[in-house]
RNA sequence: GGCUUCAUAGCUCAGUUGGUAGAGCAGAGGACUGAAAAUCCUCGUGUCAGUGGUUCGAUUCCACUUGAAGCCA
């Protein structure tokens, strides 16, 4: 049987993801599949640029502010979510439209990677925090490397989160990072992805990350950080996001309104160049000139589904 | 107008007791399997302001020119 074809948007922010999305599914009868670690969110809708109800026109989208900022959410989350998102969509008879900018997200899908059940184990993450803080980070990445050697080649010795990822990983599975990620790679992948990505000549590209950052703080940005603030108490993952952490450190007297300007702006062009270098990898991607026409590249879509 | 100080990488600056130079930041490239908007790695040739002089050799010393800052009139 054949596959169903799943059409993948990415790109870096401020690259005209969500413009190109929707004009899509309008054409072709096709709903979107949020694929942002930060649009899930609840609340961060200014600094994530989220698109409006109105930018939707009507197009139902998956994924996107749903997870309260006090919750947990990891890649595994996230393709449970986008696998049962992708098949309600096709059991509608129509096209599911993945767009979004995070890498390791769409890897997930497009690679149909396994994760087991594991839930993060909050007490041991700690203890091992505390003892990089007491012994060195050298110790510990000792202690990784006896367990999973070939794991610890691909990481640096300063990498404290992949370090401290091998040890969790065998302290919750009692498997190595490598075994599980043999495992996690058995399964055939479900549906035939068709990967776009855009693109934009670079200045131009931090040209619009400029304005757009500009635009967030004109429209609120800090407004919307405050009363995220209030209303919620922890966040274990919500406030890494670009422009939330350096608002909140505005507010806390670190810099001055200008310095947190400059500094989210630069932030968001080096993230947006790693978000090249992560597409660059998939060589099945089909790269789409951002500052083309919409229907062109509609049509080189088109193109390439039918 | 006179005097003083400065002029080195895109920016801020170090440095060469005369043998053509190096940090931070910016920037570029890369890695990435449960925090990923996170985390981490690698990468520094530039008329050393210009012109002339001294010297085997000047970015370094000298003179002049240009520009900037400060002080005195």
């Amino acid at each position: 049987m054949q596959k169903s074809k799943v059409i993948v948007i990415c790109g870096p922010t401020a690259s005209g993801k969500t413009a190109l999305s929707i004009e899509l599914a309008k054409r072709i009868n096709g709903e979107i599949v949020s694929c942002d670690s930060m649009q899930i969110y609840k609340d961060m809708n200014i600094g994530t640029a989220k698109p409006t109800i109105e930018e939707m026109q009507g197009i139902k989208h998956y994924l996107i502010g749903y997870v309260s900022p006090e919750e947990r959410y990891s890649v595994a989350d996230y393709k449970r979510d986008a696998k049962k998102a992708i098949k309600e969509i096709l059991e509608k008879g129509k096209m599911p439209i993945v767009v979004g900018g995070t890498g390791l997200y769409i890897d997930s899908l497009i690679y149909e990677i396994e994760y087991q059940d594991m839930k993060l184990d909050e007490d041991y993450r700690r203890k091992l925090e505390e003892e990089v803080q007491e012994k060195g980070l050298e110790i510990v990445y000792e202690k990784a490397k006896k367990i999973d050697p070939k794991a610890i080649e691909k990481i640096s010795p300063t990498d404290k989160k992949r370090i401290l990822r091998i040890l969790e990983i065998y302290h919750a599975t009692g498997k190595t990072k490598t075994e599980q990620e043999i495992e996690s790679r058995k399964k055939e992948v479900e549906y035939d992805y068709k990967v776009y990505a855009l693109n934009w000549d670079r200045e131009k590209l931090y040209d619009r990350i400029n304005k757009r950052v500009d635009m967030m703080i004109e429209e609120g940005l800090i407004q919307e950080v405050e009363q995220i603030l209030k209303k919620y108490d922890t966040f274990p993952t919500a406030m890494q996001g670009l422009g939330y952490k350096e608002v909140v450190d505005y507010l806390n007297g670190i810099y001055t309104k200008e310095e947190m300007i400059e500094k989210i702006k630069m932030e968001t062009r080096r993230y947006a160049k790693r978000q090249l270098t992560w597409f660059r990898k998939n060589k099945q991607t089909i790269w789409l000139n951002a500052e083309e026409d919409i229907q062109n590249n509609i049509k080189i879509i088109l193109e390439g589904i039918n």
